[in-house]
This record gives structure tokens, C-alpha cells and sequence, in this order.
DNA sequence: GACTTATCATTGGGCTCCCG
DNA sequence: CGGGAGCCCAATGATAAGTC
């Protein structure tokens, strides 16, 4: 059995969901090409070495991939070798990212947020395309702080969301949402929410908001994040949305008399985080520049 | 800091329309 | 009626952003 055969198994054998295996299998499948180029003869992963290791992390460092890209990888590689009984090598201070050299990438955000003018612009654009349902989707995003996905399945929560609003409740997000984690999100502006909510409703066909060609979430997610791509300023995401929100809510939370970092911590919760992530929200979604 | 899961960018397949 | 330009969109690959 060849060493690529012995990564696709243990890809596989691990845990995690279904993208999460996929990820990882497509990771160490390039890693064997790497070997295979190389002329690195190992036959099993019993015979994989730190220099090996190294060796990959060098040139993908010099292929002038991100050092937080290759960080990842190596996340997948390690798997794969505990997963392989090889627990102590991965573990290993050699193993880690330091020793390899690929350590200390910043982790702070890259996208912006949208500005009100270009959320209108956006829709304005939208509307002239006859995109409805992708313009309630982006509607959607920007006043309840959602992400594309779970825009997408917001289909089943709009009544409840709209029942929610009317009573001056926070709004409970169930569906698409990452790592599964429900979330109850305080809204400010709930006006400009309970319209978004009516308007995504009004933009439902046969029981869904967005729909792709193949019928699936994952194409639905590309005709969104497609016509969402194409109405919005090159430098700025679907995500930007969300960036908007999280702003918005902070700058509300400060207005009321909290502290910034409370109405970091707040924003965060809203979000769907911790409130002990009300730093990484400061770094990430509030860029002064664009409040 | 390490690991998992999401978003984003790029690629390329396949459709349509037009020309010869 | 074949083939290629141009467009649209889904699949694929890369990377950012989550949590533990």
C-alpha cells in the first residue's frame, strides 16, 4: 500500500465534518504529491521524519503560500500521524509550529466593512437585476449581523424571527450557523430588521429564499456568493455585511453607556461568540475608519 | 497554540449566439 | 452545422476565521 493510499484512510477515519474531512484529505494528498516530486521515498507514515516535514513546510514557504495556510496543513498532518499511532512524534517539539519555522502569522481580519452607501448601492444594483431573493438575503445579513450560509437557511426561521421582533425579543439563530451553535442575537435597529425579515418572506419560492440550479446548499451558496460578488466594490466580501452589523451593534451598545469593552463583549455574543472574544472583535469587525 | 470549519478566489465546463 | 468568443455558474483549491 502506497503512503497516499495510508493518507486517504486515516483522512477518512478521522473525525470531523464532512468539509473538515474533505479539507484534510485534500491536504495530505498534496502532501504525498510533494513526496512523490520530491523523489522522497517513504512507504509508510511509520517512516515520515521531522526533515521531511521541514522540507515540505520550506518550499510551500517559498511557493510564497501564507504562513497561517501552512500552519493549517501541518494541523492536517499531525492528524493524520497521531491518527497513525504516531502521537508522540506529532506531538513533538520538533512537530511544532515554531521548531518548523511557520509560527507568529497575524490573525487579524483582513476584509472591511461595507459603508451604508455601498450596502445601498448593492441593493439598488440587485433590484435593477431583478435579484430579489438575493437582495433580502443581503438585507438580511447587514441588520441581523448573519453569514451567507446563514442567510441561505433562513427560510425556516423568518416567521419565527418576525414573531421574535414584533415582541422585542432577541432573534434565535438555529440554521447554518458555524460549528452548529445556536445564537441569540440583540437587535437594535428593529425596524430595519423586521423589514428585512417581510421582504426575505415576500422573496420565498416554493419554500426557499435562494436556490442554485443543482437544488443543493452548496449551490445555492454559489449563486449567492456569486451575485452578491458582483454588486459589491472588488475589495469587499458578502462577509462585509456582518462586519457592518457587528460595528453597528457596538456603536449602539456605546451609546447606551457601556463600556467599549463591553460593548465589544455585547457585539461579540451577538455575533455568535464568546463574550470573552470582545478583543478579537475590537481587531477584527470595529476598523475605526469606517464607523 | 493547535485543531476545525467557514469564506473567498480561481478555474474551467458548458451553454448560447454568431459567423462562415 | 462546426467552431470559437463570451458569458454564466458550479466545482475546486486556497486561505481566513472560528473554537478548544
Amino acid at each position: 500500500m502506497s503512503i497516499r493510499s495510508e493518507f486517504h484512510q486515516l483522512a477518512r477515519s478521522a473525525h470531523g465534518s464532512h468539509d473538515t474531512v474533505k479539507t484534510r484529505h485534500q491536504i495530505l494528498d498534496r502532501f504525498a504529491d510533494f513526496l512523490r516530486d520530491e523523489n522522497i521515498q517513504l512507504r509508510h507514515v511509520q517512516n515520515i521524519r521531522t526533515k521531511d516535514i521541514q522540507r515540505y513546510c520550506n518550499a510551500q514557504l517559498e511557493h510564497g503560500k501564507g504562513v497561517r495556510t501552512i500552519q493549517n496543513e501541518l494541523a492536517s498532518i499531525r492528524y493524520a500521524l497521531r491518527e497513525a499511532g504516531r502521537a508522540e512524534f506529532a506531538d513533538s517539539e520538533a512537530m511544532g509550529n515554531k521548531s518548523l519555522g511557520i509560527s507568529g502569522a497575524s490573525r487579524e481580519g483582513t476584509n472591511r466593512a461595507l459603508t451604508r452607501d455601498e450596502y445601498q448601492q448593492a441593493r439598488d444594483a440587485l433590484e435593477a437585476r431583478e435579484s430579489y431573493a438575493e437582495r433580502a438575503a443581503l438585507g438580511l445579513m447587514y441588520t441581523l449581523g448573519l453569514r451567507t450560509k446563514e442567510s441561505i437557511m433562513s427560510d425556516k426561521s423568518l416567521d419565527d424571527w418576525g414573531r421574535q421582533l414584533e415582541r422585542g425579543e432577541p432573534v434565535r439563530v438555529l440554521y447554518g450557523t458555524k460549528g452548529d451553535r445556536p445564537r441569540d442575537v440583540h437587535i437594535h435597529d428593529r425596524e430595519a430588521a423586521l423589514e428585512a425579515v417581510q421582504e426575505a418572506k415576500g422573496a420565498m419560492h416554493e419554500g426557499h429564499l435562494i436556490t442554485g440550479d443543482a437544488g443543493t446548499l452548496k449551490s445555492a451558496y454559489d449563486r449567492l456568493q456569486n451575485e452578491l460578488r458582483e454588486v459589491l466594490p472588488d475589495d469587499i466580501s458578502p462577509h462585509s455585511a456582518r462586519y457592518s452589523f457587528a460595528q453597528s451593534q457596538v456603536n449602539h451598545y456605546r451609546a447606551e453607556g457601556y463600556s467599549d469593552r463591553e460593548a465589544f463583549a455585547q457585539a461579540s455574543i451577538d455575533l455568535g461568540h464568546g463574550a470573552g472574544r470582545w478583543r478579537y472583535i475590537r481587531h477584527v469587525y470595529d476598523q475605526r475608519e469606517n464607523t
